[in-house]
DNA sequence: CGAATATAGTTTCATTTGTAACTAATGATA
DNA sequence: TATCATTAGTTACAAATGAAACTATATTCG
């Protein structure tokens, strides 16, 4: 039975945030690998893409608030996409500061193959574990989540 | 009893690797703010004083096998350590081409102040989690890792 | 209404990061 | 031993990123 007491020495392989950050920088890399050699799409520009598939007509705002990506990131990911005609925009009449985005036609036609692959990805990542600890996973990285940014919009 | 059934739809907010890219974000976040702030100190130099710390005398190369840094990033980070007076650095005696590195007094010092800073950081982020869930999370850590890269030297 | 303030989004600039090329030393082999 | 190939580590250049300044529109409040 382990004790409970605390650790007083760091092993940096045990360490929590490191393993954190190793582990999402080797998933997302492969991720990425996955969108640019298929698609010539950044990560970023897929996120702005997965939410605008979910949710056509929602401004740069609001993809930043969802996706906890900076506007400046939103922005630019956004102009590479219109650039590339996966998105459209067109003004808001209500406000005229703000774009009302959408995938077009050829984006949401990649958008729907990805989708597969990258469900295809994720399932191959936890394929390991079994049912409950996929489930345990789930629970794990919310709560998480939520210790980390009690802040953050949910919509 | 949820059906066995695989998603068809995405929703990023229950997209593994974006979720864990969120999390690995702004957990790493705050550390480097915390090593930064009061310490001057980058993420990757703290890895390389990290493994200093536990691992005297050994070489970039073998920094960067341990950390999962590439070796420009430990080569950049050691270089600023040095500057800094934190690190040390000498000739192989056995190979020319290697640098034996070492923390310095000042190193060893700051290691000793920011272990315990780390290991309190690390306790605050699971401390929502009950006992059986730190051990879960850190069972699903190491098979999720271990999924991701097979060929990683564990020395 | 009109000045001050706030918000949406873009642009600019400095810093960081990644890739590739490079130097120096070692190891392998003909 | 002379050549070729590897390995350790650094440097140089290009691309990605973040912070701050900026433009344009909306909102607030006197």
């Amino acid at each position: 039975m382990p004790e409970h007491s605390s650790k007083t020495t760091l092993r940096l392989r045990e360490f929590l945030p490191y393993r954190l950050s190793v582990l999402s920088n080797t998933v997302s890399g492969r991720i990425a690998d996955l969108y640019d050699r298929e698609f010539g799409l950044s990560v970023w520009q897929w996120r702005v893409m997965a939410v605008l598939g979910e949710n056509a007509g929602i401004t740069a705002t609001q993809i930043s608030q969802v996706t906890a990506m900076d506007k400046v990131a939103v922005s630019r990911a956004v102009s590479g996409l219109i650039d590339s005609g996966h998105v459209s925009r067109k003004a808001s009449p209500a406000d005229g500061r703000r774009s009302i985005l959408s995938l077009t036609a050829k984006g949401k036609g990649i958008y729907d193959k990805i989708v597969p692959i990258a469900l295809k990805a994720e399932r191959e990542l936890i394929a390991t574990l079994s049912p409950a600890e996929q489930e345990q996973l789930a629970h794990l990285m919310e709560k998480l989540a939520r210790t980390t940014e009690p802040d953050r919009p949910l919509w």
